[in-house]
DNA sequence: TAAAATAAAATTGCATGCAATCTTGACATG
DNA sequence: CATGTCAAGATTGCATGCAATTTTATTTTA
């Protein structure tokens, strides 16, 4: 990791767009908002483990400014816990919390699938094919890169919507799963099927709208496992105490 | 709106939580995160309007600091755009991006209902019956504070999943919505229609789901109004090139 | 020894300063 | 008159400093 404080390097020209998009121009805090993002998908950053401001800046060559607003990012996304006053902490969500993420997913992906279901154009349908072809290659050997394959189908999937907004909830979706799964996945978790991705784009090109969101509901709560979407969540404490005191009130 | 520049206020005490939850101390910048928050929705800043970071920092008595970070929390809730070395402005979305900002609406709103049909405790269902009264009453006199009750439903609604994730999405996009309806909505917007709400209630203690789904969808759509949603998206300039593209190759 | 009190170190919250970049408006030029 | 150039002003990007708060290490006390 780079350590240098040299003087300010020039920003990449913003090559004037009209207006309307945010326009990337690859900032510092961009590039360690991302450097963090990656460390926590890929388990390098342990849940829970704290963050100081100071640790990642000297890390990155940067002042505390740049961290600060990197983990105020990965806070909005979910990826990181800011507590007032006492600092950053990967975060570290419950099982409960696990589920909730998962069923958000699941919902936004059924989203995307309706959305393009006898929409995709050959274009697109030759993109899909393609990237079926390169999960299967990466499969065989890098069970790592293989993964990311995988969760870029899914990205990718909602791209073509067109919908940012969806692409935005459901890309920092899919990296709360993964920060899940690293915590209750089974160890030899399945990850995408890939079978299961080749029927969904069939569903897909045949335009069966409502047989893809079905394909695609279940795909994830395979991903997800027994562990997280199967369990009932337990009803909280209030809930608990308003039905017994209803029941009494009863008589 | 003050403007002193006083020493530091102490902070509200933490109150020792255990962890897990980010606790709020209700910062500066929350504070005017959520005031510029408000301005937004209320219509007090026009869609596009500049919003410096000086000015923000003098109207509120605070630094650039506070200012810079509010506004990062606002963009990412889509409220304002930020473009870099250039500064923000109260977001603007086009026709298109409205759309794309009700349909995920719709959806994340299909999720609370199938979530929550079956499921209400009867200490849950008096509260819905209660807001709808408020609602009513509202309704009569208070048509500003009528719209902000409408809105209250559904977020409630949210809540009741006891889905924290589900909460922050509906959050967001009802807010955004309200930008939208600003924009682009007809003067005398039927907002949310008070019966509408009434049959989904009742369907949610029916147990009926999927007619709840329904009427959700439908009474969304209704808020949306024509203009944005029965509009078909015109197709990217990319993706008609790349179909004719394709006709030519054909031959 | 365990618990409480206290002092020292680490860390955050916030303001401010300076250089880089963008915006503007005056001025020159075709 | 439209267009291009360039300097002055405005605004952001980022680093740094200091006070407040939290964390830790140390000492005191029961």
């Amino acid at each position: 990791m780079p350590k240098a404080k040299e003087t300010r390097p020039v920003a990449t020209a913003p090559g004037g767009r009209k207006a309307a998009e945010p326009a990337k121009a690859a900032t510092r805090t961009e590039k360690v908002h991302e450097a963090l993002r990656q460390a926590i998908i890929e388990q390098q950053l342990e849940p829970g483990a704290r963050l100081p401001e100071d640790m990642i800046g000297e890390s990155f060559g940067t002042s505390r400014t740049i961290a600060r607003e990197a983990l105020l990012r990965l806070s909005v996304e979910g990826l990181v816990d800011l507590m007032p006053n006492r600092g950053a902490f990967v975060a570290n969500p419950t099982l409960d919390e696990g589920r909730d993420i998962f069923v958000v997913r699941r919902g936004l992906e059924r989203m995307v699938v309706l959305q393009l279901a006898g929409q995709l154009s050959s274009a697109q349908i030759e993109e899909l094919r393609q990237m079926l072809v390169n999960e299967e290659l990466a499969g065989a050997r890098d069970e790592r890169e293989a993964i990311r394959l995988a969760g870029e189908f899914h990205l990718r999937l909602a791209g073509m919507t067109g919908n940012k907004l969806l692409v935005r909830y459901l890309t920092e979706t899919v990296s709360r799963c993964s920060l899940v799964l690293t915590i209750y996945g089974r160890p030899h978790s399945v990850d995408c099927g890939l079978d299961e991705h080749r029927q969904i784009i069939e569903a897909l090109i045949a335009g069966e709208g409502e047989r893809a969101a079905e394909l695609m509901e279940h795909h994830i709560e395979q991903v997800a496992g027994r562990a997280l979407l199967e369990t009932r969540k337990p009803r909280s404490v209030q809930d608990v105490l308003s039905s017994y005191a209803e029941r009494i009130s009863r008589g």
